[in-house]
DNA sequence: AGAATATATAAGCCTAGGCAAATAAAGCCT
DNA sequence: AGGCTTTATTTGCCTAGGCTTATATATTCT
């Protein structure tokens, strides 16, 4: 097969079939809203924004007890996260904790309150995605899951 | 099968099973951030963001000829949606037009240079996606597609 | 130790979206 | 026609993230 048009072809869309809107950009894009909107109204009633589930949700995970390693971890502004940080402080939900051995620095743990919306917040998330996963099979969310860890990586 | 581990398990994730991180929900999240920064690195010399994109996009493709059925197609609010036209409009890519019939609305118009670049628009947003989509297989891509658009009719 | 560099956070300014109220023009109802 | 409701857009105010600069503290290198 050395049709000029197939053979050569590694590419998921070209110019002729990329439809912008049912494309993977296009639809990812509204399904990202669509969860991102659902999810705020499901944590409305605690008051808990969609970014700040994020953030909680790092520190809970222990995948960061530092501002600037929650900045690195999720790509995001230095100065917005320590505005973050004052209002989920202001809120009551996390603490700045003097770390030991440098003073830059503080570690970032839960209060009290914070631990215990926790399971809260993990439960809302889960709802959330499950309704927007009705009708898939284990197999198929596996599947995709793998897709978007793939595409992660190729990023 | 009357276990109640299985049984009654119609839901993709439980509380045991659940990790944030890796979840549909996180990596969603995830690749439609990396997805929009490549795409706005992409759009930088044509010095046009991803937000600006999405509306070219729509108002190139005839899916929305004023600015309310643009908010009504993505979900944008119509604030921000006149300071939205009001910049391209002044960046010379879109033109409001008199409605011949109802004074309280305009037709939305690409201008010559709105034409002239679109092309480069989709081609600038098809390269990301194919970039992300590496190693996919047409039949992959497909199942992609589909998996997200049954999320979107799941909202 | 002292200087240069790197790191962590914070503060200031800018942009842009969300929400609510205002305005204007249709559409509808009698 | 006159009044009520709906639709389309606009404006003002608020919030929040991005970028740049400032500040404090560590780290490294002579």
């Amino acid at each position: 097969m050395n049709s000029t048009e197939t053979a050569t072809r590694k590419e998921v869309y070209d110019l002729k079939s990329y439809d912008p809107k049912r494309s993977i950009g296009g639809l990812l894009g509204r399904v990202k809203i669509e969860i991102g909107a659902t999810l705020d109204a499901e944590l409305a009633p605690l008051d808990i924004t969609g970014a700040q589930f994020v953030i909680l949700m790092s520190i809970a995970l222990g995948e960061a007890d530092s501002a600037c390693e929650l900045c690195k971890g999720i790509s995001y502004d230095p100065g917005a996260m320590t505005r973050m940080l004052d209002r989920l402080e202001r809120r009551g939900l996390v603490r700045r904790v003097a770390h030991p051995n440098d003073r830059r620095t503080s570690n970032l743990e839960l209060t009290a309150e914070g631990k215990a919306v926790y399971p809260k917040l993990r439960a809302s998330a889960m709802k959330v995605l499950n309704r927007f996963l009705r009708g898939f099979t284990q197999k198929e969310a596996r599947q995709l899951e793998s897709f978007l860890q793939r595409m992660l990586e190729n990023g």
